[in-house]
DNA sequence: GGGATGACAATTT
DNA sequence: AAAATTGCCATCC
């Protein structure tokens, strides 16, 4: 069949940059789970694409994005450590440990999942 | 408009 | 554990 129609439609990186502005500091999130969470699972390279074209003094924390492995891939990683460090994350030769400092969009307490939600 | 590149990821070898 | 393969989307030449 025809193959994927994507027509003008294109991927909002606003959402990218809301669902990033609302990750805590001293957490960080991979590329992967940021497109998951921005309503676009599997397009984690695309997220890469967005956080490259944000200005240098933009306000999103994009330092609390690191890949799937925890590696700190942005061109500016040894700032991107720095501030980590700053926040309490343990960096280690441009890598920090995803199983201790992933974060999750864990609801907080009091608002259970409910499917009358949006 | 095709091919290479980039702040990626999941799967397989 | 590490390298190679494939998928994915936007941008540059």
């Amino acid at each position: 069949m025809s193959k994927t129609i994507n027509l003008h439609l294109k991927l909002s990186s606003a959402q990218v940059l809301t669902v990033l502005a609302k990750v805590p500091s001293g957490r960080v999130v991979s590329f992967g789970d940021l497109a998951y969470m921005a309503g676009y699972p599997g397009k984690a390279r695309w997220v890469g694409t967005v956080l490259s074209k944000l200005p240098a003094h933009t306000q999103v924390p994009w330092h609390r994005v690191v890949n799937a492995q925890g590696i700190l891939t942005c061109p500016r990683a040894d700032l991107a450590t720095k501030r980590l460090i700053s926040e309490g994350v343990s960096v280690r030769n441009s890598r920090v440990s995803m199983k201790k400092h992933r974060w999750s969009p864990e609801q907080p307490a009091g608002k259970v999942a409910d499917s009358t939600e949006d």
